[in-house]
DNA sequence: CTTGAAGCTCAAGTAGCTTCAACTCTTATG
DNA sequence: CATAAGAGTTGAAGCTACTTGAGCTTCAAG
């Protein structure tokens, strides 16, 4: 029952687009399909289920590169599956250092706000005290 | 006092790299400078203060193109300090959804190796159920 | 005067796709 | 069977915001 899909009925069933899937092809990523007589890419269900991988790594914000060695370690029987768990610990320490990031962005940004409406009465450019922190060398008012 | 810089020492003052005031110069966000005889960019006070300003700008998170609006709010008597104030909480509001996208990666990673933990062994690949999991339509380990 | 650091220009590379132009193929309907 | 819409094809360029590289010139210190 493999039945066969074309790159439109992949793209619904795997939540990527069409020139999603023939970039993927085009790097390697995916294997080429066969064809039809007038050309058209046909898939089966491998290429449902390697695509579904493909992209549930990529949301879990796996690199391109990651997710080949990610799908490497399921089609090469001699590795194991602690790989991918090694793989995901890293993931999860680089979202956390990035999440920081953008808290202290939030912060930051939340500050400026909240400065622009306190010190300033809404002038105009060059009468702000907010702009001429900004540009200021030095702390800023949400540095 | 308007002691010159070099792009070097223009560098070294705001946190950008030689290559990066290059490239704002490049895309019209910073003024092309002065020359020295022998062809190297000469830069003032008023330069780092730009500098500076876009610098903060970026760390804050603005895109270019925002930030070239901020830096016109600067240069234009006629605009408000409001403008800037309402940017800002756009981009407050922009980076807050980021987060929450990272919350939730955050949680299904950290799904993912709690069960490569619990579930697999340490298994080879194609005996490890968080692979099948993984390349499974539908719902996922973590998802 | 020599040497090494810093600067110059222009071009290409990076990630991860998306979009475009200019076609061809398939399928549903009349 | 004709036709028109919609889906598919290709290769190339575009996107963000820079970074890197090649190959050369200039500057500052000793």
């Amino acid at each position: 029952m493999d039945r066969a899909l074309s790159i439109g009925a992949l793209a619904r069933h795997s939540g990527a687009t069409p020139p999603t899937i023939r970039y993927y092809e085009q790097i390697g990523l995916l294997r080429r399909p066969d064809r039809r007589d007038g050309g058209h890419r046909v898939y089966g269900e491998a290429d449902l289920k390697r695509l579904t991988f493909i992209r549930r790594c990529r949301d879990f914000g796996f690199p391109i590169e990651q997710v080949r060695d990610l799908v490497s370690v399921i089609e090469d029987v001699d590795r194991s599956c602690t790989e991918v768990r090694d793989l995901a610990r890293d993931q999860l320490a680089s979202v956390r250092a990035r999440m920081a990031e953008l808290r202290e962005l939030e912060a930051s940004l939340g500050l400026l706000v909240a400065d622009c409406e306190a010190r300033c009465a809404g002038g105009p450019g060059p009468d702000c005290v907010i702009l001429e922190d900004l540009a200021a060398p030095g702390r800023c008012c949400a540095g």
